[in-house]
DNA sequence: AGCAATAATTGTTGTCGTCAATAGTTGTTG
DNA sequence: CAACAACTATTGACGACAACAATTATTGCT
């Protein structure tokens, strides 16, 4: 576990397990499912909270969640980022990345290290020891998504990544 | 002390802004956005999480947050229900429910009213106020998808919005 | 009548997000 | 070149919130 500063033991579980998130089907055709779902945004905030509450289960086992995930995952496309890099493009606190490296660098998953232009900057870098994590993860990470788009073929699945993705684009963080 | 993540959802008075949460582009080429955004899961979280951010800036004049309109929305397709089923139905603890009603009670948008069958089960209402809010909402709703759905034409949004709601009727709150 | 189950509610606790403050470092400018 | 402004990482404090447990009132069962 991993309770960076907080040194604490039980980072008591959140309870998210696969039974209580995965809740009863929904029949469109209900009243209640027209008034709630008539709007897009509104649609993708509740299917974004289902599909982290997703990947937080799966994470969780490993004592992470979604905002190391996320960090690791920035870390693997630029090979070493300063802090305050990891911020602004995550947009968490300033205060929040050093927990979360915190708890990485306690894990062996990335490392601080000294930039050589700015002695105040410190960079982060992925280890290799993080890099198979990650790698491991993003297995549990297909089967997640798998399960959430349970009902679309693969064709539609490829369709919907490239909207979100165009979307994405436009400023994201 | 666990991180804390940044600008990110639903405080009282966040400073939330549209100018804070728009923020800039991105480059779906660079490297960095390969690996943040391989997943459609991963890639629906961020959004959703992007879409609460919008969705709450607008609400936060009104002094809602993003569960009162959940609960709001939920009510004017049902006209009444009690607040256990609001509970399950919404996925929210049944003691965050009785906060959510207060408030909604004390902006006249809703009421309890005894249940005739069961005396212990208080049923909540939607009042034509609240139903008026409703309305007023739903346009910034439509205005803050819109800003959302940018890059997409007409065509696509409807395209984006039926996938999701395949989604969404496979188990969802 | 007695007892388990249920609805709403309160209280508690741990976690999170925000802001303010600090220390060390850099760049700038008079 | 010395003073000052800006910036990086970090800590600490505070308010808000979600998850749980416990309480009260009521119902249904046997």
């Amino acid at each position: 576990m991993l309770e960076s500063a907080g040194s604490s033991t039980e980072p008591r579980e959140p309870a998210i397990t696969r039974e209580n998130v995965t809740a009863k089907p929904i029949d469109a055709h209900e009243p209640w499912m027209r008034g709630l779902h008539a709007d897009t945004g509104y649609l993708l905030y509740r299917l974004g909270l289902r599909s982290g509450q997703l990947f937080n289960a799966c994470l969780q086992e490993s004592g992470l969640r979604l905002r190391h995930y996320a960090v690791l995952r920035f870390l693997a496309g630029t090979d070493g980022a300063p802090q305050r890099e990891l911020s602004t493009r995550l947009g968490y606190d300033p205060s929040a990345i050093v927990g979360l490296v915190d708890d990485l660098e306690k894990l062996g998953f990335a490392e601080r290290r000294p930039s050589p232009d700015d002695r105040r900057s410190r960079i982060v870098v992925l280890t290799d020891s993080g890099r198979d994590f990650l790698r491991d993860t993003d297995e549990a990470g297909l089967r997640v998504t798998g399960e959430l788009l349970g009902p679309l073929d693969p064709a539609e699945r490829e369709l919907l990544h490239a909207l979100l993705l165009r979307i994405a684009e436009e400023g994201l963080n």
